[in-house]
DNA sequence: TGGCCGAACTCAAGCGCTTTAGTAGATCGT
DNA sequence: ACGATCTACTAAAGCGCTTGAGTTCGGCCA
């Protein structure tokens, strides 16, 4: 008296073959629109196999020569970084978004760093697991560019500078450095001249695009007080640095922070000091989210489409696939959306 | 002149086989631990295998009868809930860090509703993708045990009650009960007898026993003026309903909110309202966060380990895939960590 | 010395699909 | 009326691996 029923079996194309009456490989035309059978007997094939739910086993189409229809994405962060910020999961919505109508799956792990970010890229080549792969968070000194070029497997860096030594990876960025210019601009506008941008990881490449920009901008404009703090995109730190630097001698009157959670903590760092917000400093975050309406005051943020920028890479993947060639392009610039946390500079 | 190198061919166990001098089979026997070889046969064929950084090709293996070596895992909430919650990728970093040592892959798609998961399973199994799922935020008539046991796919229910009418699934499952009683314990010798309690999904199985043992535990003590309102667990609608019970003729002293970013946004509705937390009203959180220690006042939240909730529910898919019963585990249940938000009740 | 056994291998089929080469039968031009 | 050309199909090989059914060979017992 088991409760077991027999569980169902996987139909295959021999069963269509078999209940349409004609070869396998007739099958396999009509299914995949290739000439070589009649529209009627296309027709019926497609028929029964729609009538036996019949999908093709993704394990013997990659055997002969097809892909392996699954695409990777690795996320080599440390562990206790990656609940907080919303980026990553609405990133991979925006991908399947995209991967979901060609029926691609979307195979996903996570690292502990590079070199094992790398170790699985080698591992899924050699298994045939993936056709392709989106890597994120490019790093200055990146050994994945190279490793994926010799495995020849096709790849979209996501946020990544265009790279002109790697003409086989596509790249699909958006413009930190024009960003990071318009929040210059607003806040020196508001009679800022001491800024500190509280960073996120110092390795990766467009923590250091923001840094340089900076730079830049406030030698542009003859600034002298601005700097860049780099941290591991935690509350923690990003506490720890706003009170060291709001204790400063010539403390900052405006403080730019690489996201959204750490910009949350270090205003309520600051009003522990007795600063307030945005009486005595202006605050900006730099990724915007449901976090920025929820506390009080509302932060102003340099907000993208994160979904958008999911099914941008995922589009350009899938043209890789495709046998097109490798591109780089970019997504709209972020835009400064300016809330409670930005005001003129205090008198004095 | 192209600048492509002749990318890296993937060994296979026929290139094994010649360089080692025996056949294919030998190869796979000595590869697999079968006995068949000698022991020098084995050595060396193994040493030859990994000079050549062989990998069994899952597609291969896939279609001689063993498993994907992948599992599935389908995420079917609406769009604009997924980034907020730090739960998810907690989750699976967790099942990662199980599936990662026998490397087996993680199959992950984002699904508009239940509708679509399921038909997500269909197709896994039809093309023979995964060997088991894992299957998260069950429901009260949940079309997926059903669907999952007729397929004959092992899964694993994360967050379910105990299902005894589906004999084939794994559930691990955290007591929602025995929480929800410790913070009302909490709560009334505080001197609280309003409490309202702002819950998530209507639909999640674990959202109605939340609300059952809420109201049970409320007869239980004879309070009068208790109840639970369901969300979509966002941010805006959390604040309305925080609104409109602040605002009602005998306002609660106490709200539990189901997660941590409806808790703070919570807060800050009521703040505006010239409602202070926790002098006049006491805010628990169920999900803890890193977000709960970043605003002021703190929020005491009911903490659980997801990550390891994660490991816990991999490990009992793997316990099924290698042939074991099906089993239902009980994660340790969510403790009360107390904060700045509850505090006694206001005289009067 | 012959017969038997187990250890160590090899052979070949098969998993579900694609694809190349090949074969009937209809159609056409002359 | 005959070969040439097409169309609509079938046969079979091959992708990389597993596996059950042989095959060879040295050693052991009688």
């Amino acid at each position: 008296m088991s409760g077991k029923r027999s569980p169902a079996r996987r139909p295959t194309m021999k069963d269509i073959a078999r209940r349409a009456g004609v070869s396998e490989s007739a099958v396999s035309f009509a299914l995949n629109g290739r000439p070589g059978v009649s529209q009627v007997t296309r027709d019926r094939v497609r028929r029964v196999a729609e009538q036996l739910g019949w999908r093709p086993s993704t394990a013997a189409r990659a055997l002969s020569g097809e892909g392996a229809a699954t695409v990777g994405f690795v996320l080599a962060r440390p562990a206790h970084t990656l609940g907080v910020d919303s980026f990553f999961l609405q990133l991979v919505s925006g991908i399947q978004e995209v991967l979901a109508e060609r029926h691609l799956g979307l195979l996903f792990q996570v690292a502990e760093n590079v070199a094992d970010e790398c170790a699985v890229y080698r591992r899924w080549w050699a298994e045939h697991r993936v056709d392709g792969v989106l890597v994120v968070d490019p790093r200055a000194d990146d050994p994945r560019p190279d490793l994926l070029d010799e495995l020849g497997l096709p790849a979209v860096v996501i946020g990544g500078a265009p790279d002109e030594r790697h003409p086989g990876l596509s790249t699909v960025w958006a413009d930190d450095a024009g960003a990071m210019a318009s929040v210059v601009d607003e806040l020196t506008a508001l009679g800022h001249r001491r800024i500190v941008h509280i960073a996120g990881l110092p390795g990766l490449a467009h923590t250091q695009r923001r840094i340089r920009t900076l730079r830049a901008e406030a030698e542009r404009r003859g600034l002298a007080e601005v700097q860049s703090v780099t941290t591991d995109y935690s509350d923690s730190e990003a506490a720890a640095v706003t009170r060291r630097v709001l204790q400063g001698a010539t403390p900052p009157t405006a403080l730019v922070y690489d996201n959204d959670v750490m910009a949350v903590a270090g205003v309520a760092a600051a009003s522990e000091l007795g600063v307030s917000v945005p009486a005595d400093l202006s605050v900006v975050a730099w990724e915007d989210s449901a976090l920025c309406r929820i506390v009080k005051p509302w932060l102003s943020a340099l907000s993208r489409d994160s979904v958008e920028f999911g099914s941008t890479a995922a589009r350009e993947l899938l043209a890789l696939l495709d046998g097109g060639p490798a591109r780089t392009v970019q997504v709209p610039v972020p835009r400064l959306i300016e809330r409670d946390s930005t005001g003129p500079v205090r008198a004095g």
